[in-house]
DNA sequence: AACGGTACCGGTAACGATACCGGTATTCTC
DNA sequence: GAGAATACCGGTATCGTTACCGGTACCGTT
C-alpha cells in the first residue's frame, strides 16, 4: 500500500475539470458553481485529499513555523516555552526550539538553520556569552519578524517581553534587610547579561536606600551553576567579615549556596539568610524551605507569542515598547527571622 | 533593503549560462568544466547564494526533519530530549518537539499536524490516555519511519528504547526488603501505562522472591503527580495497619509522599522507608536525602536518535528488536535503614 | 439587435530547484 | 580520415499549488 496521497490533479482529471476550478473549490474561493464545489469536496473526502504542506510553502514563502531560540531549558525557561506553544499552536504554528546552550556560535548556526528551514520569524532569548548581535540584526533587515524574551539585550531592537528584574532584585534584597540582616552578598550571574545586572541593580538600590554601603567584596559574578554557586558561597563564608544573608539571582545557585551553607554548619534563617530568584517549586519542599522571587514564567511564554503574532502581521509599524511583568516576594523560612522561631 | 535572496536563475542569468549548468556546479557534479564551476562559485560567494529549501522539500519531499511527540517535558523526558536533539544536529536533522500533555486526542492532531509539515518520520513516547495506536499504524502504513523510546507500548511494532523498568522495580523492592521493610506499599501510575505495570511487575517479583505476600491494599494506582502522591500516602499512613515502606514508581510521586510523611510526623528512614524512581537531581538536596532508581536518560535519547536514523536508512528491513538499557539503585538516607543512625 | 455585466471555468506562468534527454564540439582510436 | 567516445552545456518536464488572465456562455437592458 504505497499509493502516493492523491493531489489536486488527480481531482481534476477524475472529475474532468480543471485544477485551477479544484483549487478554488477546494479553498471556497468565488467563481466556482456550488455544484461542482460540491463534487469536488465530495471527491475530496472519499480520497482523503490533504493538500500538499510544502508545495504552499514555497509558493507563499511561509511556513507557519516559529524558530525559538533558547540558552537551556532549565525550569523557567521550560515554562516559558511551554507558554509559546500554547498560544502558537492555537493560531496554527508549529515550533521549533532549538538551544544554544549558552554558546554564541551555536546560536548563530540555530539562526541560520531555522532561517533556511524558512521560519516565518523568531522568538529568542539570547545566550549568556552574546555580546555580538549582528547575526539577529541580520535577520531584522531581511523584515523577518522577531520577538526577545526573558533574556532581553537592549542593544537589540526589537519588540520584548522580560520580568521586572530590577524590582525583583530590590524586593528580595529589601526583604532581607526588613528582616534584620545586615552584611548582605549578592551571588550575581555573568557580567555581560542584562537579566543578571538588572536583579543586581536592584540589589544596590535596596541598599542605597535603606542607606547601606556597598561592599563590593559581596558582589561575586559567577555563572548560573549550582557548583560554583558552591564554592563561590564557601569563599563568602570564610570572609574575616562574612555576609549574614545571600541574595543569589537565580534558584539553581540558591541551592549550591544551601549545601555550602549546611556544610559549614550553619542555620538559616539565623545564622544566615538566603533568598534565591524564580520560585521554582522544589524550594518548598527543602528544609528549611527557601525564600525566593516568584514569576510568572508560562505567561511571560504566552505573551511572547502573541506579540509576535502581532508583530508579524504588522511589520510596517512594529510596536518596540517592552512588555514588563511585575514579580512577587515569596518568602519562606530561609529568610523568616521573625516567624522562624514559630515555625520551629 | 528588501531585495529577495538570489536563485539560482539569477546566477544563471549573470553568466549567460543555463540553470541546469548553474545546479550541476553548486552540487559538485560531473558534466561541469573546472573553469565555469570556478566563475560560478565565486559569483555564489559574492552574492551569498543558500540553495532555497523549500523548494528543495518540494522537489525531494524531504525536509530533514524529525517530529517528536512527548506527552511532557518533565525532567526526564526533556533529558532524553536533549539526547535526542543532539544526535539529530549532528546528522543534519532538525526536530519539532510536540506535547502532547497527556492526551489522546492532542497526540492525534500533533501526529496529523506534522506530517503534513512533511516531516522525515517520528519519534514517539505515548501518552498515558492512548489506548489505540491506529494513528500511529496509519503513520507506518505509509511508509515512513518511526521509533518509539520511553513510554513504549507493546501493541505498537515499531523499533524501541527504553529502560529496564521491571528491573528497576525489582531493584528499588529488594532494597527495601534488604533493610529490613515488611510492609512495602507502591504507588503506581496510570493502569494502562505499560512504563508503570512493569514497575509494579518488579515490585511483585521482588516480593515473590522473598516470599512476602501481595497485599492488594498496599498496591494503589494514581496520576504521576505529586499532589495525588499526597492524598494516596495519607491514605495509605491511616491504614489499621499501615505501610512500613513505600515505593513510588517516579520521583514526582515520592515528592507527594514525603510531604505526606512529615505532615504525620514519621521518620525517615527509621519510621517509614521511601524510594522513588528516575533519580531527578533535587533528591539529594532534600532532607532527608531520598532514594532512587537512576537512568541514563539523554544515553535513552541518544540511542533513540540514533536508531531513527539506522532505521530511516533501512526501510525494508527494519529491526523490531526492542533496546533496553540498565537502571542503578541509588540508595540514600530515606531507606538506608542500617547506616541512617551513622548519618545523624 | 447590440451591448454590458456577471458567473463560471480553463490555460498558463510562476515558486526554486533537480533529473533527464539530447545536442554540440572536441578528442581519441585504428 | 571516418567513427566512436567523451566533455560540456541547454532545454524542458516535474514537484503541488495558487495567481492571473482570458474566454465562453447566459442574462438583462436599451
Amino acid at each position: 500500500m504505497l499509493n502516493k496521497p492523491p493531489t489536486i490533479k488527480d481531482i481534476a482529471r477524475q472529475l474532468n475539470i480543471s485544477v485551477s476550478t479544484v483549487s478554488r473549490a477546494i479553498r471556497n474561493a468565488s467563481d466556482v458553481s456550488a455544484e461542482t464545489k460540491k463534487t469536488v469536496m465530495a471527491l475530496v473526502e472519499e480520497l482523503n485529499y490533504q493538500p500538499n504542506q510544502l508545495a504552499l510553502n514555497l509558493r507563499s514563502k511561509q511556513t507557519h513555523t516559529i524558530g525559538v531560540i533558547v540558552p537551556n531549558l532549565d525550569y523557567v525557561l521550560s515554562m516559558m516555552v511551554r507558554g509559546i506553544d500554547e498560544v502558537a499552536l492555537e493560531a496554527g504554528y508549529t515550533v521549533i526550539i532549538c538551544q544554544s546552550n549558552e554558546s554564541y556560535g551555536r546560536e548563530i548556526l540555530n539562526a541560520r538553520r531555522l532561517l533556511d528551514r524558512g521560519v516565518d520569524g523568531f522568538i529568542v532569548s539570547v545566550s549568556s556569552e552574546t555580546n555580538s548581535f549582528d547575526h539577529f540584526k541580520k535577520i531584522q533587515e531581511k523584515n523577518i519578524p522577531m520577538v526577545v524574551f526573558d533574556r532581553v539585550a537592549s542593544q537589540l531592537k526589537a519588540p520584548s517581553v522580560r520580568i521586572d528584574n530590577t524590582g525583583g532584585g530590590f524586593m528580595a534584597t529589601e526583604h532581607l534587610i526588613e528582616q534584620g540582616y545586615k552584611r548582605i552578598a549578592v551571588l550575581a550571574g555573568p557580567q555581560n547579561l542584562e537579566i543578571s545586572n538588572s536583579r543586581l541593580d536592584g540589589y544596590k538600590n535596596a541598599l542605597k536606600k535603606h542607606k547601606i554601603k556597598i561592599d563590593p567584596s559581596l558582589i561575586i559574578h559567577c555563572d548560573f551553576n549550582q557548583d560554583y554557586a558552591f564554592f563561590a558561597t564557601e569563599e563568602l563564608l570564610s570572609l574575616k567579615k562574612r555576609p549574614d544573608a545571600i541574595f543569589t539571582i537565580s534558584d539553581r545557585m540558591a541551592l549550591g549556596a544551601m549545601l555550602a551553607i549546611k556544610k559549614k554548619g550553619l542555620q538559616m534563617p539565623n545564622d544566615i539568610g538566603l533568598i534565591g530568584f524564580n520560585d521554582e517549586p522544589v524550594l518548598n519542599l527543602l528544609t528549611p524551605s527557601i525564600s525566593s522571587i516568584e514569576q510568572p514564567s508560562f505567561e511571560v511564554g504566552k505573551l511572547a507569542a502573541k506579540l509576535f503574532i502581532e508583530t508579524m502581521h504588522n511589520m510596517d509599524n512594529i510596536d518596540l515598547s517592552e512588555r514588563i511583568i511585575k514579580t512577587k516576594l515569596i518568602a519562606r523560612e530561609s529568610s523568616l527571622k521573625i516567624n522562624a522561631k514559630k515555625l520551629k
